[in-house]
DNA sequence: CTGTATCCTGAACGATACTG
DNA sequence: CAGTATCGTTCAGGATACAG
């Protein structure tokens, strides 16, 4: 539990965690779809992550430089555990935003 | 989602969440169970949870003064969201540890 | 394009002492 | 028993400049 929550530790890895569960992204993408991230932070973020084992860093060869950021096997697994804290948070921030019918409400994708 | 990181924001919150998952517990049994936190940083766990509403507060009249901490239905929901960590965390460090047998393991009871 | 280096600020933590 | 007050330390976060 710890294990994770180190994993997940910063105020912003989960986000980048759910931006790449809907795909691969480059490093430019990921700036662009999480704009409240300064470099050294999402960088530092991406550092983590890989060495958790959740991300990978796909350089490939080649002018200009392009690196893919994708996740590992046990990066995929963390998405039934976003979509748990997603579903208490909803549950405890009141139950009338409207359009669920019980329990779906997809926000990964 | 950040809603739920922010009820579990800190970095005993969890712990403090799973010993209450067992049963209510005062303030001294808190204590004795989690010796790794100071009274400052318990009280202003509690504090947290309790605002988040995730913990209710029984202060029972009488001399010596006692109090009872315990889980509201909400924060009751959160053991999934717990076990949910859990079960990445236990998967993600090795598949060694023995003993289980796929996917129980109960960390929780 | 994909980062790292540096510096600064604010928040969380931890220990100790003290109060109702 | 059940906390609060205070203070020092440590560490993540944010901005900017620079490098491969």
């Amino acid at each position: 539990m710890e294990i994770t929550l180190a994993a997940l530790h910063g105020r912003w890895t989960t986000l980048v965690v759910r931006e790449l569960l809907r795909g691969d992204l480059s490093y430019s993408e990921l700036r662009a779809v999480l704009p409240a991230l300064s470099d050294k932070v999402l960088s530092d973020r991406l550092a983590q992550l890989a060495e958790a084992g959740v991300v990978e860093r796909d350089r490939r060869p080649g002018w200009p430089p392009r690196v893919r950021y994708a996740l590992t096997p046990s990066g995929h697994r963390l998405g039934p555990v976003l979509q748990a804290l997603w579903d208490w948070g909803a549950e405890a921030s009141g139950r009338d935003s409207g359009a669920e019918s019980g329990h779906e409400t997809n926000p990964v994708h």
